[in-house]
DNA sequence: CGGGTGACAGATTTCAATATCTGTCACCCG
DNA sequence: CGGGTGACAGATATTGAAATCTGTCACCCG
């Protein structure tokens, strides 16, 4: 009795317009209802895919952190270059993937910066995925001799948070400042010496 | 007409009266005219000194930050001790300020969180004395061949915003995990052995 | 019988009225 | 006449009643 109801209601399609809604309406706005009514159903048989709306904006934010991690893992298992080089771009790409995501559209930054804080567990282990991808360059420079670090996990969670101020999403508005790529290159440098044998 | 209005009314009693009705009631709360009521006197009076909420609350704010400064300053200026040591002790002794400060007293401390977020400018140019501190550390370090940097402010910048997990307030809910001293450790060495010669 | 429905109870949000606060100012007092 | 007062006009915050939302469930349909 409504719009389009010709498709089957799958977990996949309720994401979907959960992101759209999220779009549309903001963090605070959407609401279990407004999704059901975007796909044509009633809000109990979105209940039937999803335990609760918590768990249904989980998965949104799940998803959206996963989109990042491919790209870094590329050049995580990239055998080409030498550990700093390769730990380089890799910070370098995880900033620009950031800036833009919040550049390009910050009202929708700004919606899932929300979501993050909300869903402190997914950030905490698509952090963790992050460090052990770091920790894996790491582990090839100290191999290969370029790197030199007592503790490689260690040493990944550091360089993960002394760059901190170039991915953490509350710092999001310092990165339009027309300084911001010279303080990201100090930072990434100087990190990058430290590690080096 | 009131319990307290001996005392004649200067900007430090007010001031000091501000901060206790911050204490009490937190930053949503306290009102000029809750200041009024504390001192004894019409808020009329109390507008006399400042000449809005906004600058009394920043007033409160610099001299809230100007307490972490002293005892930095200190270990910045002395004379003993090699430039890497000082650097060591400069950045425990701002973690260790920042953590007592939200350990001992979490509510005021979330509330000098607010009026920080409110007071930008003057938390600008308390970054920038910090900033500052580190950069003479540095340039004595260079001077003695300790330390080898191209460029003394950017270098001090970047360890400033190499180890903002360990001094900016919005990562104060972290400073209570058990591991935080050895993430501390690996942040601060692994930034000390960047700079070294 | 897997998947959808809509009515329902309790929790949460919205909205408009009411109250309080900020900032000004003419006036007052020692 | 420096410093304090309190009444006042917006601006902002509080409050409580009404509306909406979340999550459940008995029922229904192919």
């Amino acid at each position: 009795m409504s719009p389009a109801a010709a498709e089957p209601l799958t977990p996949e399609r309720i994401l979907e317009t959960t992101e759209e809604v999220l779009r549309r309406y903001g963090p605070a706005k959407a609401t279990v209802v407004d999704v059901a009514r975007a796909l044509g159903v009633s809000h109990g048989s979105v209940y039937r895919h999803f335990p609760s709306k918590a768990a249904l904006r989980e998965a949104v934010t799940q998803r959206w952190l996963g989109k990042t991690v491919g790209r870094l893992e590329e050049i995580a298992s990239d055998g080409a270059g030498s550990a700093p080089s390769k730990l380089e771009a890799w910070l370098e790409a995880l900033f620009d993937a950031k800036r833009h995501k919040a550049g390009d559209d910050p009202e929708l930054f700004a919606t899932y910066t929300v979501l993050l804080a909300e869903n402190s567990g997914v950030v905490e282990s698509h952090l963790a995925e992050l460090v052990e991808q770091l920790g894996r360059i790491i582990a090839e420079g100290v191999e290969a001799g370029s790197l030199d670090v007592p503790d490689v996990p260690a040493a990944a969670r550091a360089v993960f948070d002394a760059t901190g101020r170039f991915h953490d999403p509350q710092y999001a508005a310092e990165w339009t400042s027309p300084t911001i790529t010279r303080e990201f290159e100090a930072v990434t440098s100087l990190v990058i010496r430290g590690l080096r044998a």
